[in-house]
DNA sequence: CTGAAAGCGCTAACAC
DNA sequence: GTGTTAGCGCTTTCAG
């Protein structure tokens, strides 16, 4: 028997008599038999290899996203290769020509950074499959929640409580890695707000960076101004922690002196009981991870590869830290 | 010029004319010219990836070892591999024949799973590196804290602040994933209460299964005891959230009621107040990464790996979730 | 120090 | 349906 009808035996290809098939398979599994993965890779330049790029792996957001994304990728075969771009803002590394970005990977998900519609026609050339989450691109299948209804969400949750005086946490004014999410999430506050002849003061948004401690800081900031407000949306859980530390260092009670609501439904806002908007990260991550499937599916198939914008739903969960005014 | 000259000028292979070198380094700088991966790999056996293997993503301590893991990797040039184990509970996966470990990865860096002797020698047989985080095999170089070290320390503050009758919250009956933590730190508590002359008693440890659930439950099970605890050791900062939740719920005060203190000083542990036992474990993944590079080094350049066992210190930070009784 | 040539272990045409 | 034969793009002897 020739290497080649093995090759298609295991492979599954047509043209193979199905007894044939039965007798090679078996005696593979005997053998332990494996195609070697790096020969397969230069011969058919196939990788079986899925690449997660992410602005960092700490981070409850990421590392929830990753781990969905390796669930589901592994389960089907492929390798998960993590590729962290910290602070070079964009994906130039992996896009330069001496990356050969084609011979590491067979798709793509990219997690909350922006691809250009050059970059994206860049890797597609390359026959490499995108996918990204948190941002979308022309063309290329992507998961995010709706950041305007998480911001009206929340506004319209503390305008219902009887809040006049609003603020927000969120994202730096120099964007790290071009976090969209924040200007989106404070636009659907303020037109909720705006829908409901409410007014939004838009220098009651402080910069939290998504972190506990710029949280924290930015709700020092909001605490230290002539007039706080009374109720503040934390774009995230993590932030929202934050400004629970502030609020407890000066004494304050949450929903008693100030309401507060984030955004995630991190494991930990239950703790302390913070009301949030909830999204499944995790979910996320594994259903990205089967739209990249899909459209590697189709490349090898020689068909075009779906287009999906999956947006999946967010939920107000409420607890104890947004009261009524 | 031959294509073997350029190869070996590129990688710094000896027997080139330095001027050569510089020329041919020019030139593939300006064509951004590298060898294809795939076929390096094929033709020399050597893959520049690192493969983390973890029980899980998602997790803050995982996740947060990863991180430190692939940054130094990707720094030195290789791509880092994830593998989740899952509830696999071994390796078996990746050391089966078929997966061909040695053309996929050349070092492979395991966290909290642990790896028999045979497993190891048959890496290593496979000329592939090995360090291990969380637990130790002969031969291998690896991290981990003093777990019996931080049980004592736990215990020393709790006794020291006049407490008697003591709890833990740890690991489950069945240990999941071969976390021999538990047991260490456990150990560790009892022995330090053992040196006081106080009495531990074993009943008094519930399994919280390392998640926030897990730990809420656990301090429900303590709670309900006839005689409770009047302070309780969370074997991680996680279980320890949960613990603090099942307080809240009875109306009880950590501190005031119940005192506590966990392990790892997680960000949220500032944001409760909670009493802990600091571990870096992003330097962690770091240290455990730079060790894996220099096997990998060492073997490249035919010598043995050298074995280094690192154990980080760790730190009591005092918070206001375990006071005087 | 440099070049020629033989693989690495597969896959993909193309014949049969 | 199955076998034969070129490569895939490097690395690595081995001559020179």
């Amino acid at each position: 028997m020739s290497v080649a009808t093995v090759s298609r035996a295991l492979r599954g290809l047509p043209n193979v008599a199905a007894s044939t098939r039965r007798r090679v398979v078996e005696v593979a599994a005997e053998l332990s038999y494996a195609a070697d993965p790096a020969a397969s890779r230069l011969a058919a330049g196939r990788t079986s290899t899925v690449t997660v790029v992410v602005p960092s792996l700490s981070g409850w957001y990421f590392a929830n996203i990753v781990a969905g994304v390796e669930a589901v990728c592994a389960e089907a075969g492929y390798d998960v290769l993590v590729v962290g771009i910290g602070s070079s803002h964009d994906l130039s590394r992996i896009l330069s020509k001496a990356y050969h970005l084609e011979r590491r990977t067979d798709g793509l998900v990219v997690i909350d950074i922006a691809v250009s519609d050059e970059a994206a026609a860049s890797i597609s050339a390359r026959g490499v499959s995108l996918t990204t989450v948190g941002r979308v691109t022309d063309g290329v299948s992507s998961l995010r929640v709706d950041n305007v209804q998480v911001g009206r969400i929340a506004a319209d949750h503390l305008a219902d409580l009887g809040h006049r005086r609003l603020g927000a946490i969120g994202g730096e004014q120099d964007e790290p890695l071009g976090f969209e999410v924040s200007r989106l999430r404070v636009a659907g506050f303020a037109d909720a707000l705006a829908r409901r002849n409410l007014s939004f003061d838009p220098t009651l948004v402080e910069g939290g960076n998504y972190s506990v401690d710029g949280g924290r800081e930015a709700m020092v900031a909001l605490l230290d101004r002539a007039a706080p407000p009374t109720a503040v949306f934390a774009l995230s859980d993590e932030m929202a922690f934050g400004a629970l530390m502030a609020l407890n260092e000066r004494g304050l009670s949450p929903g008693r002196d100030v309401s507060l609501i984030g955004v995630d439904d991190h494991e930990f806002s239950r703790v302390v009981g913070l009301t949030t908007i909830r999204q499944s990260v995790t979910d996320h991550g594994s259903a990205v991870a089967r739209l990249l499937l899909h459209a590697m599916e189709a490349i090898r198939a020689g068909s075009a590869p779906p287009v999906t914008h999956l947006v999946p739903p967010v939920e107000l969960v409420v607890r104890s830290t947004a009261t009524r005014n």
